[in-house]
DNA sequence: AAAAAAT
């Protein structure tokens, strides 16, 4: 199966074939020819499946097909509208909607709060096809008369669960009531609670559902681990694990608050980590900024709050670290669904402290898999910042004792110049981290085929699976 | 319970 099978234009087979895809993903092949015949669709699909693509393909297809080469602005009526939960996923949403319409006269813009009005109003004034944006700025625009939908043919709710949880929903059904009736709806959800299935009830017709991913579950290229600590030396354990799997390796570590967010950022900055932090409280400017640092690379940790959790998408990132679990088990798979993308390897890392077995015991439930638990000596749930220190120091003596040939303990949390020890391969707990590991260790019968192929010895899985660094694991050097 | 989003 090729993208040229699924019936699209030669403009888009070309933009796909420049972005360098060659083969649509199962979400894709599955939805392009739908949306193409006009149809409705309930998507279920996790980020990282291709969904972007999976709608915007098809949506510029549709589009293109009476795309007006006109100057006036008066001839280019808003003809699709895709609305997103956060800022930056709008940006993002954007940024593929442009890289697949490059070789079509329509134009697109991207409208968000936080930021000047008034280019998106200039940008409105000249004419666009396709809009996208967040329902805030959207609904400011749709009252200052910057923007008319009466002539929106294709209309995409992306990440609907969570715009549910941000009490979106009425935002959502004010704009919906402006859309023509005769429109083609498309809705994604990474979840279907009741109340999904009832805003999808009113927004679609005979939908067509579309489900990829079994919801509620994790990608099998992901391996989960749980460090049961005090919170009185979990900021020490994150310094330790950091340090660990130092090479360049990026991590991005989620809190719960926004407070906690900027005060952990700028602990790990005192350390020496390139670090910086991403949340609701930043002004657009430093959240663009450090999503671009992360993303080129500059910043090695972001630290951010639930804003970050869903739909963005970060090249190769290898490491998750819940450093505070999240309020709801589905925000877990939220969370870690920002690595293992696209059938790469992640490490989703958690850091437990003895109030939150509630949370992670929910999780286990939801996620339909035991987490494998490990402790690092001085960091275990009942470590004071005392016996950490204790237990790092000797630790420090032991490897001064020991031959300079041999693989050494870590280094102390706290030595930001000491000589990094050489690599080693087993824990303090004695988990051998050589061995390729994926952790399935308690999957239900419906999932036994694919745990089957997840097994730490089958061919695919040892490929998938490299033997792994140090205590964060995962990449092996 | 906290986070997100219009100013």
């Amino acid at each position: 199966m090729s993208f040229a099978d699924l019936g699209l234009i030669p403009e888009l087979l070309k933009a796909v074939e420049d972005a360098g895809y060659s083969d649509p993903t199962p979400i894709q092949s599955q939805a392009i020819p739908v949306v193409l015949e006009g149809r409705d669709v309930m998507g279920g699909a996790q980020t990282g499946t291709g969904k972007t693509a999976g709608f915007t393909l098809p949506l510029l297809n549709k589009i293109s097909r009476w795309a007006s080469t006109s100057t006036s602005p008066a001839r280019h009526p808003v003809r699709a509208l895709i609305l997103t939960p956060t800022r930056e996923l709008a940006v993002q949403v954007h940024e593929a909607v442009q890289t697949y319409a490059k070789y079509l006269p329509i134009r697109t813009v991207c409208l968000y709060g936080g930021v000047d009005i008034r280019p998106q109003i200039e940008d409105l004034r000249r004419g666009v096809e396709v809009v996208v944006a967040t329902p805030g700025r959207l609904l400011d625009h749709i009252e200052q008369r910057s923007i008319t939908l009466g002539q929106v043919e294709i209309v995409v709710l992306d990440e609907a669960d969570r715009m549910l949880d941000m009490g979106f929903i009425p935002d959502i059904r004010r704009i919906l009531a402006l859309l023509p009736k005769q429109r083609q709806s498309l809705l994604f959800s990474a979840t279907f609670s009741e109340e999904i299935k009832r805003l999808a009830d009113t927004m679609l017709r005979d939908p067509q559902l579309i489900e990829v991913a079994k919801r509620n579950t994790v990608s099998e290229t992901i391996t989960h681990r749980v460090y049961p600590v005090a919170a009185a030396v979990k900021k020490q354990l994150l310094v330790w694990l950091l340090r660990e799997a130092e090479g360049g390796d990026q991590v991005l570590v989620f809190v719960s608050t926004k407070i906690e967010c900027g005060r952990l950022s700028r602990h790990l900055q005192r350390e020496g980590i390139a670090a910086d932090a991403i949340h609701g409280d930043k002004s657009q400017m430093q959240r663009t900024e450090a999503l671009e640092g992360f993303k080129s690379g500059a910043i090695r940790v972001l630290v951010a709050t639930d804003v970050a959790a869903r739909g963005l998408d970060i090249d190769d990132l290898p490491y998750v670290v819940n450093y505070e679990l999240p309020g709801t088990a589905e925000d877990y798979i939220h969370r870690i669904g920002r690595t293992g993308r696209a059938g790469k390897h992640g490490n989703a890392v958690s850091l437990v402290s003895p109030d939150e077995h509630q949370k992670l015991a929910a999780i286990e439930k939801l996620i339909k898999l035991k987490i494998p638990q490990h402790t690092v000596p001085g960091f275990d749930a009942d470590a004071s910042p005392d016996s950490a220190y204790r237990v790092v120091r000797n630790q420090g003596a032991d490897r001064r004792a020991a031959s300079a040939s041999r693989s050494a303990s870590p280094s102390a949390p706290r030595s930001t110049s000491a000589p990094r020890p050489a690599r080693s391969t087993v824990a303090p707990d004695g988990f051998d981290f050589s061995r390729p590991y994926v952790a399935k260790e308690a999957l239900n019968e419906s999932e036994s085929s694919a745990a089957e192929s997840a097994q730490p010895d089958s061919p695919r899985s040892a490929r998938e699976s490299r033997p792994v660094a140090f205590l964060l694991g995962g990449r092996g050097r």
